[in-house]
DNA sequence: AGATTGTATTCCTATATCGGAATATGTCAA
DNA sequence: TTGACATATTCCGATATAGGAATACAATCT
């Protein structure tokens, strides 16, 4: 099985970049037609169509007609459950800033090591 | 090209529902074997490894040995990024609580009626 | 009715990714 | 060294995309 349950769910659906611009775009709080979205974005109209599919299948979006137009809207509240689940991790970057610094280093060393790893089988990491 | 430049990104690395389990649980701020994650999360080890393998890779988790364990150690400050980004919708919910009702409502109506699209082309929201 | 515009869907293909099983690698103990 | 244990990697198959092109559908205009 491939990705688990993670289709149709919010964190998959902002997981796409061009999804994430969709999104900061509707932040503008009015009502956006497809064609809008297709300029802003640059992408071929099917690929913004098909990305507002899974925004609006998972809920961050909704529709609304006027003419032959469609007009989409933020639905910002489905984003809360992402929001709720990265704010227990705030903590750990608004005090001690000091630690960030130490903690980056480790990253960096880490990153550097898996990135060049593979040629044999080296040590990533020995705290 | 499938999920475009997706990989070794925060936002995609916890798009999976392991993984942020695996988050949560190393959210425990010790290091961690990972044996005691194939416990806690009770999936086979070559599953944890390849999760904590892209945690890796993104910088998410960092790691040491001791002995034959690899300790596991969360590097939250990777998780910053997603925050900013959510952040800036933060207003769309924390203010008028009652905007939110209206906004599900109008959610449930687009949902359903994509749900139940595909016969034809049904309508799907005239606002 | 026919043409035009706006948007969604379908078909196809390339690729990424997940899970599972098997195996490799590394480390420690006897 | 051989063996047990901890973890990582590889190989496989199934499936879910994402993009592109073409097309379908809907609404409007003439």
């Amino acid at each position: 099985m491939p990705r688990a349950a993670t289709t149709t769910d919010v964190f998959n659906a902002i997981a796409e970049p061009r999804r994430r611009k969709i999104i900061e775009i509707l932040a503008g709080g009015r009502l956006y037609a497809v064609g809008e979205l297709v300029d802003s974005l640059g992408l071929p109209q099917p690929a913004v169509s098909k990305h507002l599919g899974v925004l609006r299948k998972v809920g961050i979006v909704s529709v609304s007609k006027r003419g032959q137009q469609r007009l989409y809207q933020l639905n910002a509240g489905e984003l809360k459950p992402v929001h709720d689940w990265v704010k227990n991790y705030e903590r750990f970057w608004t005090h001690q800033l000091g630690r960030i610094r130490e903690t980056a280093e480790r990253k960096a060393r880490e990153r550097s090591a898996r990135t060049s790893a593979s040629r044999k089988h080296s040590d990533q990491a020995e705290d």
